[in-house]
DNA sequence: AAAAAAATACCTGGAAACAGGTAGAAATAA
DNA sequence: TTATTTCTACCTGTTTCCAGGTATTTTTTT
């Protein structure tokens, strides 16, 4: 790990991204891409048979998920790290990575000085992440903090058809209930997801992919 | 337009790809890059002393939207071609593009070859897309096809806040605005987005990405 | 300078939503 | 078999929304 030169190989499927890490990682002479590749299987393919230091690995490909691939890489070899790149950076996406062996997680907005004192980080066994993740893991916004409510069946059932722009008796009418219930099953949404109408809570479901 | 040297801008905010597109672009010796920008009031800065021929646009920047910048961009120089690069491919978000002046539609994930080509297509005038977008274009799906609302500066940002669970008169208040004018644009909220509660109309814009 | 679009504000009346309860039957869990 | 949760349904008000207008001022575009 602390020869004379790292190894380091980069996972992605855009030709963009590909180019533009290489061209960054110029100005760091100890380091040489022993590899580029554009699918998860090519790469643990090579992996079989190499070892490498590090791996830049964007955890959306178009084969495999992030997740998996990275497991399988710490499977194979423990001592590399990776260092996961993503365009997004939701805090149960950086946390889930990190649970599945990655040594960082870095936006695709990352500057190359930034990268290389990233990847120095990871070869020193810190776990590291670019400026803007940082941000985000160290304040837990509210929204990601409050728990998905739990909704009953009717509740679901009764939530969808709000969404779709029905009225109370609307939905009473197809559900062939009566409307009071409808009502009471709203009121009952309104008060799990603590908003006070359903313009709120439309967005807070969307949020929590309830819709 | 059709001089010895095709002058392209490049608009993104990840040095990745800035590199990376520079990169892809060597192979092509008619074709000079004239700057990189990485904000849309940056580029439109720029762009107000000096006109290019092919701007590749990031249409997620920090600052501006995709669709508000293609908008001026092509209304200070309406013979610019505006290539919009993006991560995502939804045909609704390709649609909005052309709509507002783009003259093709290029995912990350293009190749080196493939953006030439395009490049070449967009001088000739023609709209041009990667691989993977004109696949999606080929197969309309029904939901997708109706056409997004222009909306008013006013209009977004009372939805905002209608977002945010509050009500016309809570509205009225922070906008310093009679409660009947915020009723007012309410009710072309509404008509614009053809729903008829705003339970509807929460989904809709999410969907749109308006919110 | 004229025309179009956007922002402002008003009116009326009916429909729907929201807040605060209570309460019995049915299904599930302990 | 008790408890607990869910589903059902009702009642009383108040608030907010929605639909149908009209109309003036300001800004932007042509």
């Amino acid at each position: 790990m602390s020869d004379n030169k790292t190894t380091l190989a980069i996972v992605d499927d855009h030709p963009i991204v590909q180019e533009g890490l290489q061209k960054l990682l110029v100005n760091a002479p100890d380091i040489t891409i022993v590899g580029c590749f554009t699918t998860g299987t090519d790469f643990i393919r090579f992996l079989k048979e190499h070892a490498v230091d590090i791996v830049l690995l964007d955890i959306s490909l178009p084969d495999v998920s992030g997740i998996d691939l990275c497991r399988e890489i710490k499977k194979l070899w423990p001592d590399t790290s990776v260092l996961a790149l993503s365009n997004h950076s939701e805090r149960s996406m950086v946390l889930q990575m990190l649970q599945h062996g990655a040594t960082g997680y870095l936006l695709k907005n990352i500057s190359g000085e930034e990268l290389i004192a990233c990847i120095n980080e990871a070869l020193n066994g810190q776990v590291t992440f670019s400026k803007a993740v940082k941000e985000i893991m160290s304040r837990p916004s509210v929204n990601e903090l409050k728990d998905v409510p739990r909704l009953t069946k009717r509740e679901k059932e009764i939530l969808q058809l709000i969404a779709d722009g029905m009225t109370t008796t609307d939905i009473a009418g197809t559900l062939h209930l009566s409307p009071l219930t409808v009502e009471t099953h709203r009121k009952s949404l309104l008060q799990k997801f603590e908003v006070k109408n359903v313009a709120a809570m439309m967005r807070a479901a969307i949020a929590l992919k309830l819709i």
